[in-house]
DNA sequence: CATAATGGTTCCACGCTTACAACTAACTCC
DNA sequence: GGAGTTAGTTGTAAGCGTGGAACCATTATG
């Protein structure tokens, strides 16, 4: 009795996320360790990777204009973000991380994109070729 | 210049984070088809894959005991779930699922589990050196 | 048996998230 | 240049998540 490919692919599925989801959770850490919720966290991160316009970045949150003003509000508060004219358009606005930003966006980069043991454990053929399938899977 | 095996382990790490947590998120669309928040979902596959006391439900959401008792009150008012007393600690109560429970977390299952379009689209052999690279990471 | 610990509930307070309506300023298009 | 559209802000309301304190019933420990 041979499993058909949709199952196998409902399995990896299914493991793929207990890995990430489940057992490597690390969002509730991060959050904590820059006293900040998650999203501003992400909303960090997505800054500190490329000056963007609040609608772009309400886009990528997932989150509607009024709390995207409230977020990145905070994060100015903070003194992690500033507000700059868009050269092009002055309706818009840029925003981009300060240098305490960016500091604060590297700390929660090595808590997040820290491989988990069961990762670096792994024989460097494996790796190797989940790297490709992976590499695959985002195309 | 070689790269080195941590570095491919973390950009590794980083694809499959992408992959579950930024492209392929069902949190917010199961959490709508079924009309609770998601922790509530979360709270009901697992009742419904084993009945359970709501010390060790709690334990697995990661959330306290008073907010355990309000998820549950939640799901209970739902017809979703019902207690019962505990066979061996009177001071216990097992949660299980009712029919409608079990109706609800199947739905629930078809979403969150249906593998995304890039994993049903490899090649066969990937998906085998796949399935293999993931359950030797949940070991 | 008395005391401590555990499982669960109730109550309260706070911050976070989500949504919607209304508004200003700037841009686009005809 | 006037109408409609877009970027961002403000305000409001409601639900969700988180945490602590206090409490009852039951069980485990000395």
């Amino acid at each position: 009795m041979g499993e058909t490919e949709t199952e196998r692919a409902r399995r990896v599925w299914r493991g793929l996320r207990e890995l990430v989801l489940e057992r490597n959770d690390r969002r509730k850490q991060v959050a904590e360790a820059l006293g900040m919720s998650f999203i501003r966290v992400k909303a960090l991160r997505r800054i500190a990777a490329e000056p963007l316009t609040l609608r772009a970045l309400a886009a990528h949150l997932m989150i509607d204009a009024p709390y995207t003003t409230l977020v990145v509000d905070d994060l100015v508060k903070r003194g992690l973000v500033e507000r700059t004219a868009h050269p092009e358009d002055r309706r818009a606005k840029l925003v981009h991380t300060t240098a305490a930003g960016r500091a604060a966006a590297r700390q929660a980069g090595l808590i997040l994109d820290d491989p988990p043991p069961s990762v670096l454990a792994l024989e460097p053929d494996d790796l190797a070729a989940l790297d490709r399938i992976v590499s695959r899977l985002l195309d």
